[in-house]
This record gives C-alpha cells, structure tokens and sequence, in this order.
DNA sequence: CTGAAAGCGCTTACAG
DNA sequence: CTGAAAGCGCTTACAG
C-alpha cells in the first residue's frame, strides 16, 4: 500500500536522499555532493542554495552507500572478551577513545567463551560488514589462535592482535608480562622477602605464563629456587586466590611473600591471610598485578604491577590504521611485528616490610 | 597502474561479488541471491553449481549493499560511558549478547564527557551509518536529557533509554534505584542499626537521587529522620567514601550505620573505618551498592544491593528490536513507557549486627 | 525454476 | 564552476 500523497507514518519522516536536496536547490546530484565533500569548486551563491536545501531537509549522507562505492567504511572490527575485568574494559575504551580521534567507528562483538572462538562466523560477520581493519582482543588461551597459522586464512583486511606470543607476519600489541612479573617479584626480594609464592591464571593462557617467567627470572636471578610447589594456578577469581593462600601455606608453610597475577586474586589473599589472624605486610609480603581502582582501598593497599590499559588499546588503533592506510596507498604491506608496552610497579603497603621506602601510594 | 593479469597486490586479495558467483556458476545474479537467501525456489542442480562456486570464490556477501536496498542494517546503536565501572560495562555486555542472539551488530560510541555530551554529532554519526535503532546507555546527569525535549529532535529510528526518569513518549528501562535505596536502608533498620548515614553519588546523577529518596522512604517509614547531615555527597569514587565517612563521623557522631551508593565507596569506608580501629559491623553496618564482584572478599564481606545489570542490556535490546519491527511492520508506534528491573539485596557480614541471620554470602 | 532490468544512495572521471 | 551518466554490490517485482 502506497503513501498517497497523504501524511507520513506516524513518528518515521522518510529521510532525505541527495536527490531531495539537489531538486530543491536545482543543482544536479554531483554539486551537493561536492558541497557535502568540501570540494572547493562550487561558486558561493550555489554552495548557499545548496547548504539551505541541506539544513531545510535534514539532509544525512548514507554512509552506507558512500562506503559501497568507495571501498572504505572507516568502520574497525573489535573482538573483545573478558568486559566484566577492568583490563579487557579499559583496553576497549582505549581503543574507541582513538577510533574516534581517528575517524573511525567500532562495530563491537564479544566473545563469551574466549578459549573456544567460532572464529570463522565472527570474522566473516565482521568482513562482511566491510571493516576496513580488525583489532583481535581476546586473550591467547590454549590453542584459540591456532586459526592465525591457517594456509587459507589470507584476511582481506589488516588484523592487529592483542597480547599474544610474538610470531612473524603478524602485528601484535602488548604489555610485557614476563618484564611485570619481574617488577613484582624483584620488588619482594628488594623489600627483603625470600620465600615467594606464586599464583598464577589459568596456565593456558599465554598472560599467564609470561608472568610466571617473570617471577621465575627474578628468583633464578636472585639465586633462589622456582619450583612447583610454590605456585597455584588460579583461575584470577578472588575465591581462587583465597584458595591459593590455604594451599600454599599448607605445600609451602615458609613463604613469607606473595605474588598473585592479578588484583582480584591478591584480594583473595588479603582476606584469607586477615582471617587467619596473620599481617600483611609483616607475616606476609602482598603483590598483585592490573592496579584495579579498587587496589589502593584494600586493606592494606595493595602493591601491584600497573598497566597502561588505554595506551594498549589506543597503539592496537593506531597501528591498525596505518596498516590500512598503507594497503590503500598501495605502499609496502605493513610491517609485522610486536609492539611492548612496559608495565609499573605501584608500591603501597602490601608489600612494605620497611615502611621508609612508600613512594605515593595513589 | 593497473593489474595486468598478474598476480593481485601481496595481502590483499580481490573479494568476489556476486556477479563472480553469476559467472562461474553460469546463471544469473538473482539465482545466485536466491541460493544465499535460502530461497527454495531454486533446483537443486543450481543450487549445487553455486554453492560451489560460492566456496571456491570465497565468497561473502556484502552486507552494506544488501542494507542499502533493503533499507534496514540490522545494526544497533550503543552509546554509552563509563566502562571503567562495573555497572556500564555488564551492561553493554548484556546488550552485545542480546543483540547477537537476536540477529543485530553493535555499532559503539562512548562518551567520555556525559555530563556535557555532544548528543548531534553521536547521533548523527549513528544515523549516518543507518542504524536500525539506538539504545541510550549514559546516565542521566544534569540536564544532558533535554535534548529529548527537543520539538526539532524526531528521531527517524527508535531510541531506548537506559536508567533515567520515566517521561511520556519515551521508552525507558531502568533498575528501580529508589527500591534499591529502601531495600538498604529497610535491611539495616532491621538489623537494628538507627542512626544510619547516607554517601550519595553526585547528586546530578538521577540515579544518585532516586537511591537517596529510597532512603529517606526508609527512615521516615519508621519514624526516623532523614536529614542533611546525615548525608555526604560522593562522586562514586573509593577516595570520596574515605572522605565521607570522616565528615560523616565529625558531623553525625552517633551514626551507627553507613549506606554508600555503590561499592566502591562502600570499599573507601571500610578502609577508614578499619584505619581508626573501628570495627564493621559491631560499631558501624555498612550496606553498599552493586555487588561487584570484589564485594564478597571485601574485609568484611560486604552486604549490598545487586543489579541484574546483564538482563538490563538485554532488556533495553528486547525493547528497541521490538520497536522496529513494530514500525517496519506498519504496526502501531512503539509503546512508550518504563520498564523496571527490581534489585534484590545481598547480605554478606558487614551489615550483620546479629549473625544469625547470615543466608549465603556469595 | 530462471533471468533481464530497474533501483537503493552515493561518487567520480569526463566533458563542457 | 557545473552536469549527464556510469557504476559500487546487492535485491526485487515482473515476466516467462
């Protein structure tokens, strides 16, 4: 049934196309559209007639139709997982926060189950859309990567990768986990703590190990031994940490310090350790990792490794859209590689077993 | 410089259309169409010829084409802030879920100011891009609604809102704060706690008003008073939880228990608290607000008020699919009007003055 | 069951 | 400075 020339369904003004507007300026289509464009040759009194016809009609250029025609959507995939964590949060803020100052949208999809992706409906939803480029922010866990290595893959569009084990051809952004995992061990031997416990994430996820390395680097560099008696192998829920505690203290009744891999662990450790009757810092040597908001109102507050969240996620963008710009401008394919960023050791009084050496706690 | 029958450009290959699949698979577009919208009507012979060529082409319809003509992108506009807390974040993870399982993307927009939102350019960005429907997910602060007012505003797709006054033609979803606020405050009352303290988030924040006067419903119901300097205006922050219980112990030294609009400042009280050798729940019952996942390792344990903050987001993306097939179908408008979430109260032990009581923590 | 043709709303050489 | 026309990759009555 047709609209008789009769009102307009209720609510739903059909919007106008750059036909309405060219009619009503009596320019063609390509005028308005060298208006909308700012191309610079239109002569003043029809550039006016024009942008009058634009304001009077509301008119909104499709960007659909526009990204059709020129083959760039100015539109990123990002693949997420992990949003109730503040550092998969955060690194997705950082990333729209410079999508944005780039003049790119993000078009979002979670993942619920990271460690077993359908990888191939994801990516094809999001080529489908024509991305111009895709930032794979899910965390390396076991083997959901393995899909990288495929001879077909072949992506028509650049693909950058968060925290994941360098390989060639790929581009890769991430913290340096092995080097915050040192920071946070080196500090409880610096502070005096010889007998350092260990929990860790899920050890198949590739964070995980690296932070593990770094914990062993710094004991094996202090002469001191790492074994598997030491760790827990959490799952970075507080209730593991708590666990964590009661095993170690059990299997390793000498530990008179603690590393958990995250905040919400080290949490787990704070309150096991209070129930216990024991102190921290003094019976016990706390550091955590991720620098929560939270960590600085812990009691005690937490020493913990900071990473720079935003900055991650910003650098995925940019190198993501220099990829791109690269592909379209025909210059050399864009160069694979990994990006570090460095983490920081916060110090608060988890871990002050001298109290001189507190720095400003946040 | 054109491709002369070499090889494609390293990286990049060329993505097939359906003119391609015409091609090989010798029929024409519309056949091709039809095997890719299921349409039956297609033999089953051509139907093999070209799904074949469909798989040796690798090809993948072009989405932006197919919503061009069709107008309708199956895409869902998200706008939101805040993602550094835990409310925003579960409930855009609640809205991709919801939205995947009913067939739409997610285009993203966060907004860092959201107090002073340049609310034109986002929705004229989202337009631009021929979303289907938007969802409103920043809080109400200030006067950044007003632009709802606007007689100019007519927005030509759906819109839903989340968390802000319920007002005519609008379609709203939001968690019932102000039962959030007697939920608390009713739980501490029987408790026998009396003189009970209220830390608010900033009060420009809607919701930051609705849980005070849920409060206020509270006391006044038992024939208490619910004034001034019982309440200390926060700003949702840890740091400001630390301030509010000082000023509040300075001003209202006989209170004996402390109601804090969110767990985080619920965390900084607990800090201070515990910094002055006072202990929670024995000289002051704490009740928070969200039940964050650290919540429960808290020292103590803290009771709160937990927010199904998923089913929000999957409430608000119900809502506005609903509507737009409610307007596609020529069916009457969309229903205006608010639907609420009821919150429910968790009790953990820092509200626990008799520890009977004590169902399971979490 | 199948296809030629028009059209979605833009952009872009090309010609004037 | 301006416009007629072709084309981006799809879908959809319509006719056969």
């Amino acid at each position: 049934m047709r609209n008789m020339g009769g009102k307009d369904p209720p609510g739903q003004r059909k919007r106008a196309t750059i036909a309405h507007v060219a009619r009503q300026a009596r320019v063609s289509n390509q005028t308005v559209s060298r208006v909308v464009n700012n191309n610079p040759s239109v002569a003043p009194q029809t550039r006016l007639r024009v942008q009058r016809a634009i304001a009077r009609l509301e008119y909104r250029p499709n960007a659909l139709a526009r990204s059709l025609v020129r083959h760039r959507s100015h539109t990123l995939g990002v693949v997420a997982s992990g949003l109730e964590y503040y550092g998969p949060s955060g690194t997705l803020v950082g990333i729209e926060r410079q999508a944005t100052a780039l003049g790119y949208s993000i078009q979002l999809n979670l993942l619920n189950r990271p460690q077993l992706a359908d990888v191939d409906h994801v990516l094809n939803s999001l080529l489908s859309r024509q991305v111009d480029g895709i930032i794979w922010a899910v965390p390396e866990i076991g083997s959901n990567r393995s899909w990288l290595g495929r001879k077909t893959l072949n992506p028509p569009v650049p693909i950058v990768l968060l925290s994941m084990h360098p390989a060639d051809h790929l581009q890769v952004v991430s913290v340096d986990n092995r080097a915050g995992g040192r920071l946070a061990t080196g500090h409880l031997l610096a502070q005096g703590y010889r007998r350092i416990g260990l929990i860790t994430g899920p050890l198949d996820w590739w964070e995980a190990r690296e932070r593990r390395l770094g914990w062993e680097d710094s004991l094996r560099a202090a002469g001191l031994e790492a074994n598997e008696v030491q760790v827990f192998e959490g799952d970075w829920s507080s209730l593991s940490g708590e666990a964590g505690f009661s095993q170690l203290a059990r299997m390793f009744p000498e530990m008179d310090a603690l590393f958990a891999q995250n905040d919400q662990m080290a949490l787990g450790v704070l309150q096991a350790v209070l129930r216990q009757g024991r102190r921290v810092p003094d019976d016990l040597g706390v550091v955590g990792f991720d620098d929560i908001p939270e960590s600085a109102f812990f009691w005690p507050p937490l020493t913990t490794v900071r990473q720079e969240i935003h900055e991650l996620g910003g650098m995925a963008v940019k190198q993501v859209v220099s990829a791109i710009e690269a592909t379209r401008s025909e210059a050399k394919p864009a160069m694979a590689g990994i990006h570090w960023l460095t983490p920081r050791l916060v110090v608060r009084q988890s871990s002050l077993r001298n109290p001189v050496a507190l720095a400003t706690g946040g």
